[in-house]
DNA sequence: ATCTCTGCAAATGTTTTGCATCAGC
DNA sequence: GCTGATGCAAAACATTTGCAGAGAT
């Protein structure tokens, strides 16, 4: 059976308040000031259940470490800010893979990522 | 100045004669077959040199470790096989993916992969 | 009291680097 | 013969795992 630990509870809550998907290393950090003695093997290993359990989905964008954020919600895309590096949500999805398949294949997922520059960074 | 090696050129031909995308690990695999003293380190170094030329162009698939292609070819996508593991080129793009960038946010870039089976696998 | 979770440290896997030597020019 | 490139081994990172002890139930 689960137990609710300090630390779980940390981390869950350091996910949550982000409002954008972090690495185990920001998480790491972001949580030890929570729970000041917390090793980095809890942190993976709880990131891991909680992928298992369906509390959090990942974030891989191209070339880069994995993210986190919390799952649940609907499908969406992200976006990458060429200038902060902060990663947003995007609402929706364009519906137009299908004109690029190949005959004979056949279609069962996909991954979009766009990258350009926030509304804060659009200016600079 | 740049030298012509044997072991450069063994991982271009490689590269070359694959026709996609391939990892550090099976370029040092199949380039071993050609010049068998070759290190790991080689090959490494060497992918590092042919990306700031051009030659090389990373492909990365979201969660999978860095594959690499010839560049210079144009604008093109990623499909791979769920089922047999391989990479394909796709022609085109779909470019419909301003629809869901949010106010004030400029877009710079994209990246896209499509999953599912290639005609080998669909029946399979 | 039980049994999972944790922290630590060691192990793993991948990519990078230092350095003496080798080889292209 | 210069000087960049290579092979080896060690180093640097990120992530995983074994194990004994702490803590949740």
């Amino acid at each position: 059976m689960e137990r609710n630990t300090v630390q779980r509870r940390a981390i869950h809550q350091v996910i949550e308040d982000a409002g954008r998907p972090l690495g185990p290393p920001e998480i790491y950090e972001m949580a030890r000031q929570a729970v000041p003695g917390m090793g980095i093997a809890t942190v993976y290993r709880t990131i891991k259940r909680m992928l298992d359990e369906k509390w959090l989905s990942p974030v891989e964008l191209p070339g880069e470490a994995p993210r986190y954020e919390l799952a649940g919600k609907e499908h969406h895309h992200h976006f990458r800010c060429n200038n902060c590096n902060r990663v947003f949500d995007l609402n929706g999805c364009p519906n137009a893979f299908q004109s690029i398949m190949p005959n004979g294949f056949s279609l069962e997922g996909h991954e979009l990522y766009l990258f350009g520059r926030c509304t804060d960074c659009v200016a600079a």
